[in-house]
DNA sequence: GGTAATTATACTCAATTTGAGTATAAATAA
DNA sequence: TTATTTATACTCAAATTGAGTATAATTACC
C-alpha cells in the first residue's frame, strides 16, 4: 500500500463535544472535572480510533461516558477544524484534526461543579438585559483600534457585531469569537503564539484549553440557528414543563427576551405541544404542564421556534 | 509524544469538493476528466497533508486547481464523512476519512464534457415538471418493500421524502439518498458491500466513486437550505443578469418552479440588486439587466431568497 | 381574611408579508 | 399586421407578525 510514505506526519482526529443544557435561565456546558484550578478547563473529547469505533459518533459517545457520564439527546456534528497551530503547537507533534460536536441534554444536574455558565465564556452574547456594557466600555475601542490597521476586516466586523445600525445576529458566535482571536483579544490568541500588531489584554471571559471555546462557540451559534427552523429546544427540556419554563429555555439560548403573549401563540399552533392537565405549582396562577408530542417532530419538520424578539428584561421598575 | 502507537491504523484525510453552477436551466457539477468511461465519475480530491496545507480550504483549492482548474467562489465545509465502509474497503489499508466541501462558481464553461448534469446523479429531486413519474413508480414501491421489514425506518422515511400528506422538503437530499442507500437501492450500497434483504435493482440515477454521491448530496440539500437565508444565489450568475435568469437559477437549484412576480417583488425589496440601465436582448420584452450589490451583502445577511413554490412547468403546450 | 403582588392566559388590532392573480408593455416571428 | 413571447406593474384577500390590553388564578403579607 502506496498510501502513508514514511516521513510524513501522522494526523490525529480529537472528537470533542459541546454538552449543552439549560437549568432556570443558566446556559450550562459540561466541562471535565480536573483537579487544576486556575488551568483553563476542557471539553470531553478524545481521539477517533477507527479500529474501535465505526462511526466518530460512537468514539464521541465512549469519550463522553467515560469522562462525564451525561446522557445525551440530540447530537450533531459542527465542524472539522484543522489549522495549523489552533489545536496543539507542540513541535514534532502528530497533527491533530478536531472534529467537534453538539450535544443537548436535559438533565444539567447540579450534583457537579463542572457545568459551567456558557455566558462566563462569552460574557458578550447575553443580551437578556439588554446589550451588555462591556461592548461599547470595552470590545469596541480594543476592536476598532485593531481595525484601524486591519481595514480589510471591517465588513465582517460591522456584521459579525452588528454595528453602525446593523442588527446583532444572534447566531453569529462563531464570527464574533473569531473576530476577537484573529485580533489577539482573547486568551486562546496569546497561547496560540499569535503575535498581533497591539498588545492588548484579552477582552472578559474565560478561556477553555485548546480550541475548545472555538467549537464551543461553534455549537452555540449552530444551536441558536437550529432553534428557529427545528423543534430542538426540547431535547434541552424535562419529560413536562410550562411554556414559561420553555420560553425561559429559548431566552436562555438566544440570549434575549421575548414577548411572552407571542411565543405562547407561536409554540401553542405549532402543534408540537400536548397538554398534559396537570398544573404546576409555583408563585403566581398556576400553569399548565405540557409535553412534547414525539409524532409531531416529524410531521412539522420546519416549523421550528421563528422567534421574535422582546425588549430587554425588566431590571428596574416595572414592565 | 505518547500520541501514536506503533500498529494503530493511520489515518488518511480526503478532502473532496463538489462544484456546482448552473448554466441555462442545468444544475451542473464539475467532474475529473477520465479516460474510464463505464467506470463511475469523482469530484476532485486529494489528501490533506499538514506540511503543505496549513489549512484544509488551502489543500481543497491545490486539488481543484491541479484537476480541474475552475474559479471558485463560495466555499464551504459541509460535513466530515468517518463511517467505516462507506469510503474506501480496501483491506489493510489506512482508515480514509472525507472531509466534503461545497464550492460555487459562475463559470460553468461548455469547454469541456466534465461538467455533469446533477439531476442525472438524483432523478427525482426535480420537481420542476411536477413530481418526478419515478417516485411512485419505481422507487416508492422499492422503499415500501424495504420499510416492509424496517419498520423503525418508516418515520424518516415519511419525513424525507413527503409522503402521506407531508410536504415535499426539497432542502432533504441528503437524506432521501442515505436512506436509499440503507435501503440497498442505490449501486454505491453494492460496491460497499452491504448485503439486503431484498435483493433489489438500484433506482435510477448514476453512481459516483467512493462517497462523492454521497458528498454531493449533502452540498446539494446544504445549496437548497442556505438560499433561502443567504444571498448564496449570486456566486453562480454572471456579473449581469436579468431577473429571469436569476429565477431560473433559483429554479434549477431548488428543483420547484416559483411564482414570476412575486419573486420579482422578493428579490427587487431585498436590496440586493442594482439596475445597470441596459438591457438583454432575447425573444420577448427586452429585460432589464441587473448586477449584484457587493455592499449590500453584508448589510442584508439575512434576507436571502425566501422562496415560495410555484406550481409545475407548463409542460403540454409550450414552454 | 383581605389586599397586593405575581404569574398565566385570552383576546384585540393594525401593519406587514404572502400567495395568487389580472392587466399591460415591449419586443420578435410569421 | 397580428400572434407570440417575455417583462413588468399592479391588485386583493388571507395569513402572519408585533405590540398591546384585559382578565384570571394563585401565593405573600399584614
Amino acid at each position: 500500500m502506496q498510501h502513508s510514505k514514511a516521513g510524513e506526519p501522522q494526523i490525529l482526529i480529537d472528537l470533542s463535544t459541546a454538552i449543552i443544557g439549560t437549568d432556570g435561565g443558566i446556559f450550562h456546558c459540561r466541562l471535565v472535572e480536573e483537579a487544576t484550578d486556575t488551568h483553563p478547563g476542557r471539553l470531553p473529547f478524545g481521539p477517533f480510533v477507527p479500529d474501535q469505533h465505526r462511526t466518530m459518533e460512537i468514539g464521541l459517545r465512549q469519550w463522553v461516558g467515560e469522562q462525564v457520564g451525561v446522557a445525551l439527546g440530540h447530537v450533531e456534528q459542527l465542524y472539522t477544524f484543522a489549522d495549523r497551530g489552533r489545536q496543539n503547537t507542540t513541535p514534532g507533534a502528530p497533527h491533530v484534526v478536531s472534529v467537534g460536536y453538539l450535544a443537548l441534554t436535559n438533565q444539567t444536574g447540579s450534583q457537579t461543579q463542572a457545568w459551567r455558565d456558557i455566558y462566563s465564556f462569552f460574557p458578550w452574547e447575553d443580551w437578556r438585559d439588554g446589550e451588555p456594557s462591556m461592548l461599547a466600555n470595552i470590545i469596541y475601542p480594543a476592536l476598532d483600534s485593531w481595525l484601524a490597521h486591519h481595514s480589510e476586516r471591517r465588513e465582517s466586523a460591522r456584521l459579525a457585531f452588528g454595528r453602525d445600525g446593523l442588527p446583532w445576529g444572534e447566531e453569529y458566535v462563531l464570527e464574533r469569537y473569531e473576530l476577537l482571536y484573529e485580533a489577539g483579544l482573547v486568551a486562546e490568541a496569546f497561547a496560540d503564539g499569535r503575535e498581533n500588531a497591539a498588545p492588548t489584554q484579552p477582552v472578559p471571559g474565560d478561556a477553555l484549553q485548546l480550541d475548545h471555546r472555538r467549537i464551543l462557540a461553534t455549537a452555540v451559534g449552530r444551536l441558536r440557528a437550529k432553534l428557529k427552523y427545528r423543534p430542538v429546544i426540547f431535547d434541552l427540556m424535562p419529560q413536562t414543563f410550562t411554556l414559561t419554563q420553555l420560553q425561559n429555555a429559548a431566552e436562555t439560548v438566544l440570549g434575549v427576551t421575548l414577548h411572552k403573549q407571542n411565543f405562547r401563540r407561536l409554540v401553542e399552533k405549532s402543534g408540537f405541544l400536548e397538554a398534559t392537565g396537570q398544573m404546576s405549582k409555583a408563585r403566581g396562577r398556576p400553569a399548565e404542564l405540557f409535553k412534547f408530542r414525539h409524532q409531531e417532530r416529524s410531521e412539522r419538520p420546519l416549523a421550528g421556534l421563528r422567534v421574535s424578539p422582546g425588549r430587554a428584561r425588566a431590571s428596574d421598575a416595572s414592565d
